[in-house]
DNA sequence: CCGCACACGTGAGGC
DNA sequence: TGCCTCACGTGTGCG
């Protein structure tokens, strides 16, 4: 119930073969071929050739382990090549950043599957801090709508001296959910500054995303109902 | 000054075969104390403590190396407790899985990110089976907008028996993006029937986005613009 | 019996 | 020098 097909035969690392190869020569012991009419000689033949056996059977065994070992690391060195900064880490290491990674991808899709992509009924501003280099954050802001909310939006970032590295707009139904993903450019960065910041984001973006609530109302009943019947539309009335 | 030339590497290694626990007892050996008066006594002394101490370097190294290859098999169950329809595989095909897992996630959590969750210029369909069960199938169409073109999807994917799980809408300057999460549910299903379902979708979806395309046009070199000055605006004029 | 996969202990090399 | 990581060969259990 194991392996099945799979066996990358590309996995190897291109070096093989070159530091020891196996000399095919398999008996060193002379002694037991010219030895027919005595006996005891044969029971010691029988023992010799049977420890002949067991060598080859060894030698089989042992290449046969070598495979296993460059098919494993030949693995670990793709998932080397396909996470970043994981060059000449420890092997353990590997596979904790190796979890931490499939984590969190697993975490964005189901960000992007689930509801996060449709604005929700209630107001939402979310500021997070992605990835352990603290140099990426990601801002996202659910809200009524309104003409000049993005241009709002991206004078609070300017001020916060935050450049938008991408932005994804969602709207349904008058209702909006915008995604950013920010870079902080600041001198002294540490984390207590990234704290205040991650603070003043989330104040000047509450602020924002409150200030058309006084306007125009009324959306959420009826929205949440053309959702459920599967009637969405882009156009407002 | 203990004796102790007990372990030596020859020993068989089924003689301390207790499950594994180091039993901390060290000297069992009495074999040749008696003699003390006699000088070359001495050097085989100081040969034994030498060896002693180097016994017990190899015994400090066995469980750091046990440490090593627990903590490695940890992870990689944990990796197995992560991805599913892993457990009891081969360690070499579950590290391919692994990175077969994390190119997929990076394919995806890329394309939220870039260019995915904004209407491309040209029309688009795509039908995709996501996962290994096949039981999910993603479809997205990118093209035009216009007022009936989402209920147009909606009776194409119920006359093809799709039930719709989840759909995310997109709408930038005039053109829309719709990516629906999709359930078929047939009685005899197989991956035969399943690619010939992919066909048709392709070609009922392929007709629906390119049915507006006589009437309006013109906003390609408008959008773009207004995209990379990034003035998003989900109002038509 | 053989192929396969795993865990183990040990030698070698890097700080 | 000591600790750590790695590769290797081998013993062992399972189909």
């Amino acid at each position: 119930m194991y392996s099945k097909k799979c066996t990358p035969p590309s996995c190897s690392p291109s070096s093989y073969s070159s530091s020891h190869e196996e000399a095919l020569v398999v008996i060193p012991c002379p002694s037991q071929q010219g030895s027919s009419s005595q006996c005891g000689e044969a029971a010691a033949a029988a023992l010799s050739v049977e420890e002949a056996r067991a060598t080859a059977n060894l030698r089989i065994h042992r290449q046969a382990e070598r495979r296993r070992r460059e098919r494993i690391n030949g693995h670990l060195s793709t998932l080397r090549r396909l996470i970043p900064g994981t060059t000449k880490m420890d092997k353990a290491s590997l596979l904790a950043r190796v979890i931490d990674h499939v984590k969190d991808l697993t975490r964005k899709a189901s960000d992007i599957g689930k509801g996060l992509m449709v604005p929700s009924e209630a107001n939402e501003v979310r500021v997070e801090c992605d990835g352990e280099d603290n140099l990426l954050i990601k801002a996202s802001v659910c809200c009524e709508d309104r003409p000049d909310l993005f241009s709002d939006l991206i004078q609070a970032f300017r001020a916060l001296k935050l450049t938008v590295i991408e932005a994804e707009i969602v709207c349904v139904g008058g209702r909006v959910k915008n995604v950013f993903i920010l870079c902080s450019r600041r001198d002294g960065e540490g984390s207590v500054c990234l704290s205040s910041l991650r603070e003043s984001m989330k104040e000047a973006l509450d602020k924002i995303a409150c200030s058309g609530e006084a306007s125009g109302v009324g959306y959420s009943g009826k929205r949440l109902r053309a959702l459920q019947q599967q009637q969405y539309s882009c156009y407002d009335s």
